[in-house]
DNA sequence: GAGAGGATTATCT
DNA sequence: GATAATCCTCTCA
């Protein structure tokens, strides 16, 4: 017997709580990303937590600019940035208003809408690429800036919806350092995932790019 | 299979 | 002007 996944939409005060907490018990869970051609189901697997302006690496350490001030809203909200002159990243806003906390959604499984994704991400060579990697992730679900700010727990037609879905079991979730981040941002172990998921995206450590 | 390096632009100092 | 929460392609083994 096999039980269907949860597919209760998370109420708003599950991401009125500590960054620290909340990243952890989002794996596992199902967001939907409802695009214009249909749904798209991608169950997470890896997430980073960027803990405001306790944290280094967080968009937020430096104060309030035009591109994080989402951040700094109220919790439950997408917060999405375009990095590296190519590439967007998916964030979704954590901790009471005021507190600028997120989770950089890193990787997942795609679980429903796999063809739309791959339409998204034609260089795809197999279902465990679709979106493996913060980059990817987003290619997939066709998020851009246009998507910035848009709320993710809203009951209706937005364009986002996170479900309880299947929160693995605690010896499952790993953590470590995070990815990309120099520093002493780099010795929080605010990264977290799937333990032995193939979606996860293999671990680089922080390398500066050189000068040419 | 693994490692190195180029791509390309918004944002901040 | 430098940097960035990265990905893809090419090269070599």
């Amino acid at each position: 017997m096999i039980t269907a996944p949860d597919r209760t939409p998370l109420p708003r005060s599950f991401f009125d709580r500590p960054v620290l907490e909340i990243a952890p018990d989002l794996l596992g869970r199902t967001l939907v990303r409802v695009t214009d051609d249909g749904p798209i189901d991608l169950r997470l697997t890896e997430v980073e937590a960027y803990d405001g302006p306790n944290d280094p690496g967080s968009h937020a350490y430096r104060g309030r600019t035009d591109r994080n001030a989402v951040m700094f809203g109220p919790p439950g909200h997408t917060y999405v940035y375009f990095t590296y002159g190519m590439w967007h990243c998916l964030n979704l806003v954590c901790g009471p208003e005021g507190q600028p906390s997120g989770v950089l959604l890193r990787a997942g499984e795609i679980t429903a809408g796999t063809a739309l994704a791959r339409a998204h991400r034609p260089t795809s060579r197999k279902p465990s690429d679709l979106a493996q990697g913060p980059a990817r992730l987003a290619t997939a679900l066709s998020v851009d800036r246009t998507l910035n700010g848009a709320d993710a727990c809203s009951d209706g037609n937005g364009p986002f919806r996170i479900l309880a879905g299947s929160p693995p079991a605690p010896g499952a979730v790993r953590t470590g350092p995070r990815t990309g981040v120099g520093g002493e941002g780099a010795g929080h172990p605010w990264r977290y995932w799937i333990d032995g998921d193939p979606t996860v995206s293999p671990y680089r450590a922080h390398t500066p790019r050189k000068r040419s």
